[in-house]
DNA sequence: GTTCGTTTTTCACCTGTTGCAAATTTGCAT
DNA sequence: ATGCAAATTTGCAACAGGTGAAAAACGAAC
């Protein structure tokens, strides 16, 4: 009748094989020879399709380098979904997004290694920033939907999004100008604990000299 | 000698002239035809102007339609940097950007009639979001150093980057939940107020049932 | 193996964008 | 007025990304 989602048959298996062999390919010749010097064409060429094929597979040339960021995001989702009882909202997003803040931006993360190249990657090529940003944007939309949803009666959804774009915002730019600035590794990971910590404190709290101990949810890990 | 920046001559008077005759042609057919079906010919067509001297005035189609966000920010980062001295940056900020939350996407509330035009047309393309989002972007980064800077010594950059992305990422969201909601005029003003709120006082504040109480800095004019 | 629904390929075509050289316009000095 | 040099506009060719539609190849079930 209709097969439509069997996960099983050699049809899928070769589906999901092309659909990495593309996007490998891809991230592969973009890091290696440039994005804009990376032609479709040769990108199909080399996971042996035809360049329409490419299309059947993607939007876009930049959705390749995304095309693990829905998964990601709906990984988010469930962890919000299923928040312990009675724990506080800043507490479960920065535990949810210490795990994800990476799957935001296009899953940057899993292995550490490709995941510097591919934030590198995305940040250095517009077209994939702007596309980095507009997913990053969709994806709170949805997060705030789903902290609306946990937190049924006590949140507005307009105020879980204050919530939500307030932390996300707030770790975004910090790490951002943190890599400009030439930060890795750890660095990087005590920025954004200390930029997790100024949202679920407040920046008023920024002013009248306030002793500077990070490490306000449990972001340091 | 050297004529280089005269502000003054035909030739500039001329210039000026066309890029508006382009941005006024260019969003009159986007909001009138849609996006994707109005041709960079037919702009050109409609300001005299032939097709490639459209890119030596924008490099891009999107382009066009953030035509004056470059002024708008300048405006912000100067204002930045006159804060008043001993003024905290909470206040500073959400003055700030009272006045400029909408140059931030692309100018969207000098006159508040076509700025809800100009808004609608932008968050309803795709290309044009994105294209969006990535300005706001390096707005945010520009201002935290500007705000940085303001507050030599007190604030160091990343800091600064973690305070403007908590505000502008609260009230960003905020006011992106509002609209898909429905609210108009003053309604999403209140949002940007609350919004506003929750990054001054922090999400913490959020979780043993506040008194909801917005109006945290003085953001609801 | 035949048949049927899917996926891939081919092909034609449109638009955005860029490089280049020719043509035109403008600013300025005589 | 006129000429000249710098700046701008234009036309043209070419390329890449992206789409629609029909034909060809392929996998699944019988």
């Amino acid at each position: 009748m209709q097969y439509s989602s069997h996960m099983s048959g050699l049809r899928e298996r070769k589906k999901q094989r092309t659909r990495r062999a593309l996007a490998d390919a891809a991230i592969r010749m973009f890091t290696e020879k440039g994005y804009e010097e990376t032609t479709i064409a040769e990108i199909a060429a080399a996971a042996d399709v035809s360049t329409r094929t490419f299309f059947g597979y993607f939007a876009s040339k930049e959705d390749v380098v995304f095309y693990d960021s829905a998964a990601r995001l709906e990984e988010l989702l469930a962890r919000v979904a299923d928040r312990r009882p009675g724990e506080p909202v800043a507490e479960l997003l920065t535990r949810v997004l210490q795990h994800g803040m990476d799957s935001a931006v296009g899953g940057a993360s899993h292995v550490l290694d490709e995941a510097k190249g591919r934030m590198d990657l995305i940040m250095s090529v517009p077209a994939l920033q702007a596309r980095g940003l507009r997913l990053l944007f969709d994806s709170q939309l949805r997060l705030a939907e789903a902290v609306h949803e946990a937190y049924a009666g006590e949140l507005d959804l307009v105020e879980a999004a204050a919530v939500v774009g307030s932390l996300v915002g707030a770790v975004k730019l910090a790490t951002m100008a943190s890599l400009n600035r030439g930060d890795v590794g750890d660095q990087v990971w005590e920025v954004m604990a200390m930029a997790a910590g100024v949202a679920v404190r407040g920046l008023a709290h920024w002013d009248p000299a306030d002793p500077g101990g990070a490490r306000p949810g449990r972001m340091s890990a």
